[in-house]
DNA sequence: ACAAAATTAATAGTAATACTTTTATGCAGG
DNA sequence: CCTGCATAAAAGTATTACTATTAATTTTGT
């Protein structure tokens, strides 16, 4: 079987999981399965018995990797957010416009990956598609704050940060540049959402709509100069 | 027992409910105290039997008005956005300048109610904490489509179309007037969730700070001039 | 006022889920 | 060859979500 990740390694949380997916055959079937299985039927349908059979191995054996269905879903979020983290990082890192550097990262929140092979199997088209379906249910629940505590949105937290700074960097006078790079995150999710989903109350027609629909908020809201394309 | 509404009948889709709550004793019952059991529990730890304890009636008894726990909340969420859209529509009425029409509506979207004995009993605000946690589980979910094709969202959307009605008188010419709606009704969510449980990536220290982050956004992404503080 | 109809309560029961426990099997390292 | 560990297989428990049955109570029509 193929690994999710074939270049680069992300740091998951150890509280997260049990035991590492990324020691074992099994841990690493369980992980690439658990992205097919979920995409194809939903959270609230998967478990992991139906998991267990997709893979030809046990039920019991998936308990000794991952508590439960929520904290395979934070681990799974936790890939999803390193892994556009890692992109922020190395994408935007020879750009040295701030402008265009912001607008880099938010294109890699936005959008669908273009170059798929340089950093994963295929899959990470279907986490993509769990991540705007599922990944709200990974922290709206009575113990996001112990789960928080426990680090186990650290990534997801550190990208937004690392945006937050961009944000900084190009307007120290915006007020809120935390919260303004949590709303772009989220606004990226949610958007795709509506417009799969709810196309009444929005415009966008395709993907690519919801990144000029952030990115125009962001021009205005910074106040930036746009003179490039 | 009080009823929910003592002045307003929202009309819910009958869709989401078996049998209208509103026609008995007991249909109240279940809805205002359910609102108290979510809140307190939350959604997963809530289910029927606990509710009809609280009641001093019957599991089966529920069962006859909602098909499940999340048509119920989808019933909730109902009663929300309908109270927020009648008092947008009466609060805004008045009102002449456009651009304080939508600042009216935002804050009534973002912000606690101020009078709440006019339009309802005290479970306003909880009821408003269940939406902060739980509304995005009514709709994140594989039969989004067919609940939505039933008109069981109709209320939250028509909501976000006026919002996006006034967005488009301010100022014509801007290109996602339904979208952003949708974003700052999306965000007034988010941003007191972040808030309450993701501080290190907010800047906001209370509800009103939500208000002047989305405010600001507005002010931005439509070009208005404010003379007015 | 009374019979019929509908609602609700009480109880039990079913199917599925989430998770645990126990025991057995196979394989790797010393 | 023995020990220890990972996994597999199977069964078991607790809870949940929901249904069915029957009885008691209330409502309604006449």
């Amino acid at each position: 079987m193929e690994s999710l990740l074939s270049s680069i390694k992300i740091n998951v949380n150890p509280k997260v999981y049990l035991k590492d997916p990324e020691s074992s055959e099994l841990g690493q079937n369980i992980v690439s399965n658990s992205i097919i299985l979920i995409q194809e039927l939903g959270l609230e349908d998967f478990n992991f018995k139906k998991l267990a059979k997709c893979i030809n191995s046990n039920e019991s054996s998936i308990y000794r990797y991952f508590e439960n269905k929520y904290k395979l879903l934070q681990y799974l979020s936790s890939l999803y957010w390193g892994i556009l983290e890692y992109r922020v990082v190395i994408e935007t890192n020879s750009i040295k416009d701030p402008v265009k550097r912001l607008f880099k990262a938010l294109k890699i929140v936005t959008l669908k990956p273009e170059n798929i092979s340089s950093y994963s199997s295929l899959n990470q088209l279907k986490l993509r598609d769990i991540i705007i379906s599922e990944f709200t249910k990974s922290y709206h629940n009575k113990h996001v704050d112990s789960d928080n505590d426990e680090g186990n949105f650290k990534i997801y937290k550190r990208l937004n940060l690392r945006i937050a700074e961009m944000i900084e960097g190009i307007n120290p006078e915006y007020n809120y540049p935390k919260s303004l790079a949590c709303q772009m995150v989220e606004g990226a999710l949610h958007q795709h959402f509506m417009r799969s989903h709810f196309k009444t109350i929005t415009e966008h027609k395709d993907d690519s709509d919801v990144y000029y629909f952030l990115k125009n908020i962001l021009i205005s809201v910074l106040n930036i100069k746009t003179n490039s394309k």
